[in-house]
DNA sequence: TATTGTTATACTCTATAACTATA
DNA sequence: TATAGTTATAGAGTATAACAATA
């Protein structure tokens, strides 16, 4: 979808790479999340398990840290989790205003069964890029992730 | 967030790039987003009503290709912008099966008052890359979201 | 007082399948 | 028979604000 917007060389530039950048997200994340859903699992609810899994246990407010997500939106995710018996919550000893959320045995076999065939998914997706261009276009992501926050705008 | 994955070269650089550019979605998308909600509308409303403004009136299946949803999906947008009265559907004269879906008045006065500052917010964002960054990456997204379509795998 | 997490509330999106009306 | 769109259904995510328990 080209813009049709008749802005200055500047605007043009931005809002096309914002568009390219937005349908790419929606159909490289349907293609990636379909694989996922063979397994039960939305993508919200991975990507918990997965960050349990490679980081080990985390309580709700370094896991919503992580995944840019809200508090009471987690609660959401992992009781769904929990109804999977995927994750569950472990009362911390130190504070006992805290949970820490493990991953369960079903959920390690979970991502162990998965996540081979999750990879291909993407390391499929990405081969239309050469090795340099996966790496500049990381780059490139990582730079617009991190935004202009030294820029005090 | 690291990959903490021990993998292939080939398979750390592709899982890097997915994960990166799935953090970028999620800040921009919500650093943008914001922008959208102060006018209290979401990113599906929001793309369909500046769709129908910028390239005129369209039929359901026609908007659900474009912004790659399903159909019933498309009828609780739709649904949700009338409701606002910012889009109103107008039966088709040839197709008695079909409706066209056009922006009101108070669409097209909505889409002119939040577009520039819409505008304004994704060239802040970009303006992180240099003009041939911003290229580069444009070119990247659109091969990503075309895919390997032609590889037949 | 501040923090961790839950609850309550309410809405939006999403998909699928069955259905209606029309072509 | 096929197509355009709706309806019904159901679940999942999202945010906000108020709240309890603990620090």
């Amino acid at each position: 979808m080209p813009t049709h917007y008749n802005g200055t060389a500047r605007e043009k530039r931005a809002l096309n790479a914002w568009i390219k950048f937005k349908r790419a997200g929606i159909t490289l994340g349907s293609r990636i999340g379909d694989s996922l859903r063979t397994f039960n699992l939305t993508e919200s609810q991975f990507a918990v398990v997965e960050l349990l899994y490679h980081l080990g246990p985390r309580n709700l407010s370094e896991i919503s840290e992580k995944l840019l997500c809200t508090g009471g939106n987690l609660t959401t995710v992992v009781d769904n989790l929990e109804k999977q018996k995927l994750a569950k919550r472990i009362p911390s000893k130190t504070d006992r205003r805290q949970y820490e959320i493990h991953i369960t045995q079903k959920g390690k076999k979970q991502i162990e069964k998965l996540f081979p065939a999750h990879l291909r998914r993407i390391v499929d997706e990405f081969s239309v890029l050469s090795a340099s261009e996966q790496e500049e276009f990381s780059r490139l992501c990582k730079k617009l992730g991190l935004g202009n926050t030294n820029k005090n705008k």
